[in-house]
RNA sequence: GUGGCUGUAGCUCAGUUGGUUAGAGCGAAGGAUUGUGGUUCCUUAGGCCGUGGGUUCGAUUCCCAUCAGCCACCCCA
Protein backbone atom coordinates (compact mmCIF):
# COMPACT_ATOMS: atom_id res chain seq x y z
CA UNK A 1 0.00 0.00 0.00
CA UNK A 2 1.70 3.25 -0.59
CA UNK A 3 1.57 5.66 2.16
CA UNK A 4 -0.31 8.28 2.57
CA UNK A 5 1.20 11.65 3.47
CA UNK A 6 -0.41 13.88 6.21
CA UNK A 7 0.24 17.28 7.35
CA UNK A 8 2.92 17.86 9.78
CA UNK A 9 2.91 17.87 13.29
CA UNK A 10 1.39 21.04 14.93
CA UNK A 11 0.30 22.08 11.74
CA UNK A 12 -3.80 22.37 10.49
CA UNK A 13 -5.76 22.13 7.50
CA UNK A 14 -8.80 25.06 7.57
CA UNK A 15 -11.37 23.41 5.76
CA UNK A 16 -14.50 25.45 4.82
CA UNK A 17 -17.06 24.82 7.48
CA UNK A 18 -13.92 26.76 9.45
CA UNK A 19 -12.33 29.02 6.83
CA UNK A 20 -15.62 31.04 7.02
CA UNK A 21 -15.16 32.11 10.48
CA UNK A 22 -11.43 32.91 9.94
CA UNK A 23 -12.35 35.24 6.68
CA UNK A 24 -14.46 37.11 8.93
CA UNK A 25 -12.46 37.74 12.35
CA UNK A 26 -9.36 38.42 9.58
CA UNK A 27 -11.84 40.99 7.92
CA UNK A 28 -12.93 42.04 11.42
CA UNK A 29 -9.43 43.03 12.51
CA UNK A 30 -8.27 44.96 9.38
CA UNK A 31 -11.50 46.59 9.61
CA UNK A 32 -10.80 47.06 13.68
CA UNK A 33 -7.09 48.59 13.75
CA UNK A 34 -7.88 50.37 10.51
CA UNK A 35 -10.38 52.47 12.19
CA UNK A 36 -7.49 54.26 14.35
CA UNK A 37 -5.30 54.83 11.33
CA UNK A 38 -3.51 51.74 11.42
CA UNK A 39 -1.88 50.48 7.95
CA UNK A 40 -1.11 47.13 7.47
CA UNK A 41 2.65 45.90 6.56
CA UNK A 42 3.18 42.39 5.01
CA UNK A 43 7.08 41.11 5.71
CA UNK A 44 8.14 38.34 4.09
CA UNK A 45 8.13 34.39 6.23
CA UNK A 46 11.49 34.41 6.12
CA UNK A 47 14.12 36.76 7.11
CA UNK A 48 18.06 36.22 7.88
CA UNK A 49 18.30 34.27 11.43
CA UNK A 50 20.55 37.04 12.38
CA UNK A 51 17.57 39.10 12.68
CA UNK A 52 15.98 37.00 15.60
CA UNK A 53 19.11 36.35 17.56
CA UNK A 54 19.42 39.76 17.82
CA UNK A 55 15.95 40.75 18.62
CA UNK A 56 14.25 37.72 20.28
CA UNK A 57 17.44 37.15 22.87
CA UNK A 58 19.47 34.09 22.83
CA UNK A 59 18.47 33.23 25.91
CA UNK A 60 14.81 32.60 25.52
CA UNK A 61 13.78 29.43 24.52
CA UNK A 62 12.32 30.61 21.32
CA UNK A 63 15.76 31.25 19.92
CA UNK A 64 18.00 28.27 21.79
CA UNK A 65 15.66 25.74 20.53
CA UNK A 66 12.02 26.63 18.61
CA UNK A 67 13.28 28.02 15.62
CA UNK A 68 13.00 26.77 11.91
CA UNK A 69 16.62 27.40 10.68
CA UNK A 70 18.30 26.05 7.64
CA UNK A 71 20.97 26.79 5.44
CA UNK A 72 20.14 27.28 1.82
CA UNK A 73 22.24 26.62 -1.24
CA UNK A 74 23.88 29.79 -0.72
CA UNK A 75 25.13 29.60 2.32
CA UNK A 76 22.40 32.00 4.04
CA UNK A 77 21.19 31.71 7.63
CA UNK A 78 18.07 31.96 7.33
CA UNK A 79 14.68 31.09 9.80
CA UNK A 80 10.95 31.20 9.96
CA UNK A 81 9.74 33.75 11.65
CA UNK A 82 8.64 32.96 14.58
CA UNK A 83 7.23 36.10 15.61
CA UNK A 84 6.69 39.32 13.03
CA UNK A 85 7.64 41.97 15.99
CA UNK A 86 11.40 41.71 14.50
CA UNK A 87 10.59 41.67 10.46
CA UNK A 88 8.15 44.85 11.38
CA UNK A 89 11.21 46.69 12.90
CA UNK A 90 14.01 45.38 9.97
CA UNK A 91 11.37 46.63 7.41
CA UNK A 92 10.81 50.12 9.18
CA UNK A 93 14.31 50.46 9.61
CA UNK A 94 15.06 49.66 6.18
CA UNK A 95 12.69 51.86 4.00
CA UNK A 96 13.81 54.78 6.63
CA UNK A 97 10.57 55.36 7.48
CA UNK A 98 11.60 57.17 10.38
CA UNK A 99 12.87 60.26 8.30
CA UNK A 100 9.16 60.32 6.36
CA UNK A 101 7.54 61.25 9.10
CA UNK A 102 7.62 61.18 12.76
CA UNK A 103 5.04 58.64 13.76
CA UNK A 104 4.68 55.22 11.92
CA UNK A 105 1.63 53.02 12.92
CA UNK A 106 1.59 49.73 11.32
CA UNK A 107 -0.50 46.41 11.91
CA UNK A 108 0.43 42.77 10.61
CA UNK A 109 -1.40 39.44 10.09
CA UNK A 110 0.55 36.48 9.53
CA UNK A 111 1.99 32.92 10.04
CA UNK A 112 4.21 32.49 12.86
CA UNK A 113 6.73 29.22 13.20
CA UNK A 114 7.90 27.64 16.16
CA UNK A 115 9.07 24.23 17.21
CA UNK A 116 7.15 23.43 19.97
CA UNK A 117 5.09 20.59 21.29
CA UNK A 118 1.73 21.26 20.29
CA UNK A 119 -1.15 21.38 22.96
CA UNK A 120 -4.29 23.44 23.30
CA UNK A 121 -3.97 26.55 21.74
CA UNK A 122 -0.37 26.24 20.47
CA UNK A 123 0.71 25.10 17.20
CA UNK A 124 3.91 24.80 15.24
CA UNK A 125 2.43 27.20 12.35
CA UNK A 126 0.32 30.03 14.00
CA UNK A 127 -1.09 33.26 12.83
CA UNK A 128 -0.28 36.44 14.81
CA UNK A 129 -1.43 39.93 14.32
CA UNK A 130 -0.52 42.56 16.31
CA UNK A 131 0.73 45.99 15.35
CA UNK A 132 4.00 48.73 16.07
CA UNK A 133 3.62 52.64 17.07
CA UNK A 134 7.40 53.74 16.22
CA UNK A 135 8.13 57.59 17.23
CA UNK A 136 6.16 58.12 20.49
CA UNK A 137 7.31 57.70 23.68
CA UNK A 138 4.42 58.74 25.34
CA UNK A 139 1.85 57.41 27.41
CA UNK A 140 -0.69 58.16 25.44
CA UNK A 141 0.60 55.65 22.93
CA UNK A 142 1.16 53.08 25.13
CA UNK A 143 -2.57 53.83 26.19
CA UNK A 144 -4.19 54.05 22.73
CA UNK A 145 -2.18 50.30 21.76
CA UNK A 146 -3.68 48.38 24.62
CA UNK A 147 -7.13 50.14 24.09
CA UNK A 148 -7.02 48.84 20.88
CA UNK A 149 -6.25 45.26 21.73
CA UNK A 150 -8.91 45.44 25.01
CA UNK A 151 -11.87 46.92 22.37
CA UNK A 152 -11.38 44.32 19.61
CA UNK A 153 -11.67 41.32 22.27
CA UNK A 154 -14.56 42.98 24.11
CA UNK A 155 -16.16 44.03 20.60
CA UNK A 156 -15.95 40.60 19.60
CA UNK A 157 -17.69 39.48 23.20
CA UNK A 158 -14.68 37.64 24.64
CA UNK A 159 -15.82 36.31 28.07
CA UNK A 160 -13.75 36.63 31.01
CA UNK A 161 -11.20 39.33 29.70
CA UNK A 162 -8.17 40.15 32.25
CA UNK A 163 -6.00 43.18 31.14
CA UNK A 164 -2.87 42.54 32.92
CA UNK A 165 -0.20 45.23 33.41
CA UNK A 166 2.73 46.43 34.46
CA UNK A 167 6.05 48.35 34.00
CA UNK A 168 9.74 46.39 33.91
CA UNK A 169 11.65 49.90 33.54
CA UNK A 170 14.07 50.78 31.95
CA UNK A 171 17.56 49.49 31.46
CA UNK A 172 19.13 50.54 34.50
CA UNK A 173 16.32 49.64 36.84
CA UNK A 174 15.82 46.45 35.39
CA UNK A 175 19.12 45.44 35.47
CA UNK A 176 19.35 46.44 39.04
CA UNK A 177 16.53 44.39 39.92
CA UNK A 178 17.41 41.52 38.36
CA UNK A 179 20.23 41.65 40.78
CA UNK A 180 17.91 42.03 43.59
CA UNK A 181 15.78 39.12 42.66
CA UNK A 182 18.87 37.00 42.40
CA UNK A 183 20.09 37.69 45.49
CA UNK A 184 16.87 36.87 46.95
CA UNK A 185 16.14 33.93 45.41
CA UNK A 186 19.91 32.49 46.05
CA UNK A 187 18.63 32.23 49.57
CA UNK A 188 15.94 29.60 48.86
CA UNK A 189 18.03 28.35 46.25
CA UNK A 190 18.07 24.39 47.69
CA UNK A 191 14.38 24.83 47.91
CA UNK A 192 13.87 26.13 44.24
CA UNK A 193 12.60 23.27 41.68
CA UNK A 194 15.38 22.56 39.20
CA UNK A 195 13.43 24.53 36.42
CA UNK A 196 14.11 27.54 38.43
CA UNK A 197 17.61 27.12 39.74
CA UNK A 198 18.18 27.25 35.88
CA UNK A 199 16.03 30.56 35.52
CA UNK A 200 17.86 31.58 38.90
CA UNK A 201 20.60 32.08 36.21
CA UNK A 202 19.23 32.87 33.03
CA UNK A 203 16.61 34.85 33.76
CA UNK A 204 15.39 35.49 37.42
CA UNK A 205 12.61 37.35 36.70
CA UNK A 206 10.50 34.01 34.83
CA UNK A 207 10.51 32.65 38.52
CA UNK A 208 7.79 35.35 39.01
CA UNK A 209 5.64 33.17 36.67
CA UNK A 210 6.19 29.96 38.98
CA UNK A 211 3.10 27.70 39.25
CA UNK A 212 4.48 25.82 42.29
CA UNK A 213 2.67 26.52 45.22
CA UNK A 214 5.84 26.90 47.61
CA UNK A 215 7.60 29.28 45.00
CA UNK A 216 4.25 31.52 44.82
CA UNK A 217 4.70 31.71 48.57
CA UNK A 218 8.56 32.95 47.97
CA UNK A 219 7.36 35.24 45.06
CA UNK A 220 4.86 37.21 47.02
CA UNK A 221 8.03 38.53 49.53
CA UNK A 222 10.03 38.71 47.00
CA UNK A 223 11.06 42.37 45.67
CA UNK A 224 9.14 43.94 42.96
CA UNK A 225 9.60 45.90 39.99
CA UNK A 226 7.58 48.56 40.99
CA UNK A 227 10.42 49.96 43.70
CA UNK A 228 12.94 49.80 41.73
CA UNK A 229 11.55 52.23 38.93
CA UNK A 230 12.60 55.45 38.45
CA UNK A 231 10.84 58.74 39.07
CA UNK A 232 10.48 59.24 34.95
CA UNK A 233 8.96 55.12 34.64
CA UNK A 234 6.95 55.63 37.25
CA UNK A 235 5.21 58.48 35.86
CA UNK A 236 4.84 56.97 32.85
CA UNK A 237 2.70 53.61 34.12
CA UNK A 238 0.74 56.16 36.44
CA UNK A 239 -0.28 58.33 33.18
CA UNK A 240 -1.02 55.03 31.01
CA UNK A 241 -2.85 53.60 33.87
CA UNK A 242 -4.90 56.74 33.97
CA UNK A 243 -5.56 56.54 30.60
CA UNK A 244 -6.65 53.36 30.52
CA UNK A 245 -9.30 54.31 33.76
CA UNK A 246 -10.10 56.97 31.88
CA UNK A 247 -11.54 55.19 28.93
CA UNK A 248 -12.60 53.02 31.16
CA UNK A 249 -10.34 49.89 30.35
CA UNK A 250 -10.50 48.09 33.74
CA UNK A 251 -6.79 46.74 34.15
CA UNK A 252 -5.04 44.47 36.98
CA UNK A 253 -1.60 45.94 38.13
CA UNK A 254 0.09 42.37 38.31
CA UNK A 255 3.85 43.06 39.63
CA UNK A 256 5.24 40.30 38.89
CA UNK A 257 3.77 40.10 35.25
CA UNK A 258 6.90 39.99 32.81
CA UNK A 259 7.48 38.98 29.05
CA UNK A 260 9.10 36.80 28.20
CA UNK A 261 11.60 38.34 25.21
CA UNK A 262 14.29 40.17 25.69
CA UNK A 263 13.25 43.46 24.16
CA UNK A 264 10.41 44.98 26.37
CA UNK A 265 11.24 48.16 28.48
CA UNK A 266 8.49 49.74 30.64
CA UNK A 267 4.50 48.73 30.12
CA UNK A 268 4.13 45.38 29.78
CA UNK A 269 0.90 43.91 29.44
CA UNK A 270 -1.28 41.11 28.80
CA UNK A 271 -4.42 39.83 27.92
CA UNK A 272 -5.98 36.51 29.53
CA UNK A 273 -9.29 34.72 29.18
CA UNK A 274 -10.21 31.26 31.01
CA UNK A 275 -10.94 29.56 28.05
CA UNK A 276 -8.11 28.23 26.40
CA UNK A 277 -7.04 25.92 28.76
CA UNK A 278 -2.98 26.45 30.06
CA UNK A 279 -2.84 28.93 27.33
CA UNK A 280 -4.36 31.61 28.84
CA UNK A 281 -3.06 34.67 27.40
CA UNK A 282 -4.81 36.30 24.12
CA UNK A 283 -2.33 38.84 23.27
CA UNK A 284 0.78 40.28 24.80
CA UNK A 285 2.83 43.57 24.16
CA UNK A 286 4.68 45.95 25.54
CA UNK A 287 6.90 49.01 25.19
CA UNK A 288 10.71 48.41 23.27
CA UNK A 289 12.03 51.73 23.05
CA UNK A 290 15.15 49.91 22.86
CA UNK A 291 15.20 47.56 20.04
CA UNK A 292 15.23 49.91 16.86
CA UNK A 293 18.38 51.11 17.78
CA UNK A 294 19.54 47.42 18.87
CA UNK A 295 18.94 46.64 15.26
CA UNK A 296 20.95 49.69 13.48
CA UNK A 297 18.42 52.14 13.40
CA UNK A 298 17.74 55.64 14.37
CA UNK A 299 16.94 55.42 18.26
CA UNK A 300 12.98 55.34 18.67
CA UNK A 301 10.40 54.05 20.92
CA UNK A 302 8.03 51.98 20.25
CA UNK A 303 4.96 50.14 21.30
CA UNK A 304 3.27 47.31 20.30
CA UNK A 305 1.50 43.92 20.84
CA UNK A 306 1.28 40.23 19.24
CA UNK A 307 -2.00 38.51 19.71
CA UNK A 308 -2.52 34.56 18.43
CA UNK A 309 -5.72 34.12 15.84
CA UNK A 310 -5.97 30.93 17.09
CA UNK A 311 -6.39 31.15 20.34
CA UNK A 312 -9.12 34.32 19.68
CA UNK A 313 -10.87 31.89 17.20
CA UNK A 314 -10.48 29.41 19.90
CA UNK A 315 -12.31 31.76 22.74
CA UNK A 316 -14.55 32.94 20.21
CA UNK A 317 -18.87 31.58 20.77
CA UNK A 318 -19.48 33.20 17.15
CA UNK A 319 -20.93 30.66 14.08
CA UNK A 320 -20.05 31.86 10.68
CA UNK A 321 -21.29 29.58 7.95
CA UNK A 322 -21.23 29.42 4.19
CA UNK A 323 -22.97 31.89 2.34
CA UNK A 324 -26.00 29.82 1.10
CA UNK A 325 -26.48 29.80 -2.86
CA UNK A 326 -28.80 32.09 -4.52
CA UNK A 327 -29.64 29.41 -6.97
CA UNK A 328 -29.13 26.50 -8.30
CA UNK A 329 -29.74 25.50 -11.58
CA UNK A 330 -30.46 22.05 -12.53
CA UNK A 331 -30.48 20.94 -15.80
CA UNK A 332 -31.25 18.14 -17.74
CA UNK A 333 -29.82 17.35 -21.49
CA UNK A 334 -26.78 18.94 -23.33
CA UNK A 335 -28.51 21.96 -24.20
CA UNK A 336 -29.75 22.75 -21.54
CA UNK A 337 -26.28 22.52 -19.89
CA UNK A 338 -24.59 24.96 -21.92
CA UNK A 339 -27.50 27.21 -21.79
CA UNK A 340 -27.82 27.38 -18.10
CA UNK A 341 -23.83 28.15 -17.76
CA UNK A 342 -24.44 30.88 -19.84
CA UNK A 343 -27.43 31.81 -17.73
CA UNK A 344 -25.76 31.66 -14.08
CA UNK A 345 -22.72 33.94 -15.69
CA UNK A 346 -25.51 36.24 -16.38
CA UNK A 347 -27.25 36.01 -13.00
CA UNK A 348 -23.42 36.51 -11.69
CA UNK A 349 -23.14 39.49 -12.55
CA UNK A 350 -26.02 41.20 -10.36
CA UNK A 351 -23.76 39.53 -7.54
CA UNK A 352 -25.59 36.06 -7.02
CA UNK A 353 -24.14 32.58 -5.76
CA UNK A 354 -25.14 30.86 -8.78
CA UNK A 355 -24.43 26.95 -9.22
CA UNK A 356 -24.50 24.50 -11.93
CA UNK A 357 -24.43 21.01 -12.41
CA UNK A 358 -20.95 19.48 -13.70
CA UNK A 359 -21.39 16.10 -12.45
CA UNK A 360 -23.71 14.44 -14.76
CA UNK A 361 -26.50 13.59 -11.97
CA UNK A 362 -30.01 12.89 -12.28
CA UNK A 363 -32.63 15.43 -11.77
CA UNK A 364 -33.38 13.94 -8.54
CA UNK A 365 -29.89 14.13 -7.19
CA UNK A 366 -29.57 17.73 -8.33
CA UNK A 367 -32.96 19.14 -6.40
CA UNK A 368 -31.22 16.95 -3.35
CA UNK A 369 -27.89 18.79 -3.88
CA UNK A 370 -29.68 22.01 -3.91
CA UNK A 371 -31.67 21.52 -0.73
CA UNK A 372 -28.44 20.07 0.68
CA UNK A 373 -26.38 23.50 0.18
CA UNK A 374 -29.81 25.53 1.04
CA UNK A 375 -29.94 27.01 -1.80
CA UNK A 376 -33.06 29.47 -2.25
CA UNK A 377 -34.39 29.13 -5.61
CA UNK A 378 -33.93 26.06 -7.82
CA UNK A 379 -34.06 26.97 -11.64
CA UNK A 380 -34.71 23.80 -14.12
CA UNK A 381 -33.97 23.44 -17.81
CA UNK A 382 -34.38 20.75 -19.80
CA UNK A 383 -35.00 20.67 -23.40
CA UNK A 384 -38.83 20.45 -22.85
CA UNK A 385 -37.70 24.25 -21.54
CA UNK A 386 -35.45 25.27 -24.08
CA UNK A 387 -38.07 24.33 -27.21
CA UNK A 388 -40.81 26.83 -24.95
CA UNK A 389 -38.46 29.31 -24.28
CA UNK A 390 -40.01 28.57 -20.22
CA UNK A 391 -37.88 27.56 -17.30
CA UNK A 392 -39.40 26.86 -14.39
CA UNK A 393 -38.53 28.54 -10.92
CA UNK A 394 -39.10 27.05 -7.65
CA UNK A 395 -38.58 28.66 -4.60
CA UNK A 396 -37.10 25.93 -1.90
CA UNK A 397 -38.48 27.72 1.32
CA UNK A 398 -41.99 27.58 0.27
CA UNK A 399 -42.15 25.04 -2.19
CA UNK A 400 -44.09 27.32 -4.81
CA UNK A 401 -43.04 26.98 -8.13
CA UNK A 402 -43.58 28.90 -11.47
CA UNK A 403 -43.17 29.23 -15.06
CA UNK A 404 -40.91 31.86 -16.69
CA UNK A 405 -39.74 33.09 -19.66
CA UNK A 406 -36.06 31.77 -20.30
CA UNK A 407 -35.96 36.29 -21.75
CA UNK A 408 -37.24 38.01 -18.18
CA UNK A 409 -34.94 35.31 -16.28
CA UNK A 410 -32.63 37.89 -15.56
CA UNK A 411 -35.23 40.57 -14.00
CA UNK A 412 -36.60 37.81 -11.85
CA UNK A 413 -34.06 37.86 -9.15
C1' G B 1 12.69 17.97 25.21
C1' U B 2 9.58 15.35 29.62
C1' G B 3 4.92 13.11 31.36
C1' G B 4 -0.40 11.33 31.10
C1' C B 5 -4.60 9.75 28.12
C1' U B 6 -6.45 8.07 23.32
C1' G B 7 -6.10 5.65 18.06
C1' U B 8 -12.24 0.59 15.18
C1' A B 9 -16.40 3.08 8.41
C1' G B 10 -16.37 10.05 5.80
C1' C B 11 -18.11 11.70 11.21
C1' U B 12 -19.59 10.21 16.45
C1' C B 13 -18.93 5.86 18.92
C1' A B 14 -20.18 0.43 20.45
C1' G B 15 -17.77 -4.41 20.50
C1' U B 16 -14.54 -8.73 20.66
C1' U B 17 -13.32 -12.56 28.78
C1' G B 18 -8.04 -14.10 22.24
C1' G B 19 -11.89 -18.07 18.00
C1' U B 20 -15.64 -18.44 11.30
C1' U B 21 -18.30 -13.25 7.38
C1' A B 22 -16.25 -6.49 13.18
C1' G B 23 -21.59 -3.45 14.45
C1' A B 24 -24.93 1.07 15.26
C1' G B 25 -26.43 6.14 14.48
C1' C B 26 -25.46 10.16 11.31
C1' G B 27 -23.60 11.11 6.47
C1' A B 28 -22.97 9.18 1.14
C1' A B 29 -25.00 6.55 -3.39
C1' G B 30 -29.43 4.29 -5.66
C1' G B 31 -34.63 3.22 -5.54
C1' A B 32 -40.12 3.52 -3.95
C1' U B 33 -41.77 8.65 -7.14
C1' U B 34 -39.05 6.79 -15.59
C1' G B 35 -38.62 15.59 -14.94
C1' U B 36 -38.92 17.82 -8.71
C1' G B 37 -35.65 18.51 -2.71
C1' G B 38 -37.01 18.42 2.60
C1' U B 39 -40.68 13.67 5.87
C1' U B 40 -41.14 8.27 5.48
C1' C B 41 -39.74 3.33 3.79
C1' C B 42 -36.30 -0.11 1.14
C1' U B 43 -31.43 -1.28 -0.82
C1' U B 44 -26.22 -0.61 -1.48
C1' A B 45 -21.28 1.00 -0.94
C1' G B 46 -17.68 2.11 2.56
C1' G B 47 -12.94 -1.06 7.58
C1' C B 48 -4.95 -4.03 6.45
C1' C B 49 -9.62 -2.36 14.13
C1' G B 50 -2.99 3.79 13.31
C1' U B 51 1.86 1.19 11.73
C1' G B 52 5.77 -2.51 12.75
C1' G B 53 7.28 -6.48 15.66
C1' G B 54 6.48 -10.27 19.69
C1' U B 55 3.54 -14.14 22.43
C1' U B 56 -0.07 -17.83 20.46
C1' C B 57 -2.69 -23.21 16.74
C1' G B 58 -5.08 -18.37 16.10
C1' A B 59 -4.31 -11.19 17.69
C1' U B 60 -8.63 -5.85 16.14
C1' U B 61 -8.35 -7.82 21.48
C1' C B 62 -2.47 -9.44 25.36
C1' C B 63 2.92 -7.44 25.38
C1' C B 64 6.78 -4.14 23.24
C1' A B 65 8.17 -0.39 19.97
C1' U B 66 6.81 3.42 16.79
C1' C B 67 3.79 7.16 14.62
C1' A B 68 -0.32 10.40 15.15
C1' G B 69 -4.01 13.13 18.07
C1' C B 70 -5.37 15.42 22.66
C1' C B 71 -3.88 17.42 27.40
C1' A B 72 -0.20 19.11 30.88
C1' C B 73 5.07 20.63 32.12
C1' C B 74 9.04 23.81 30.07
C1' C B 75 8.20 28.16 27.36
C1' C B 76 5.02 31.28 24.84
C1' A B 77 0.61 34.48 21.03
Amino acid sequence: MKETIQNIKGTKDILPKESYLWLYIENYIHNHFSKFGYQEIRTPSFEKTDLFLRSIGQETDIVSKEMYSWIDQGNNKLTLRPELTASVVRSYIQHQMGKQNKLHKLYYLGSSYRRERPQKGRFRQFKQFGLEAFGSSLPEQDAEIIYMAYSLYKSLQIKNLRLKINSIGNRNSRKQYKIELQKYFTKFKNELTEASQKRLKINPLRILDTKVDFEVELVKNAPKIIDYLDLDDQKHLESVLYFLKDMNVPYILDPYLVRGLDYYSRTVFEIQTNTLGAQSALCGGGRYDYLVKDLGGQDTPAIGFAAGLERLIMALDMDIGNKNPDIYIVSIGDSALSYSFNLANSLREKDLIVLTETIGRSLKSQMKDANRLNASHVIIIGDDEIKSQMASVKNMTTGHQEDVSLSKIIDYF
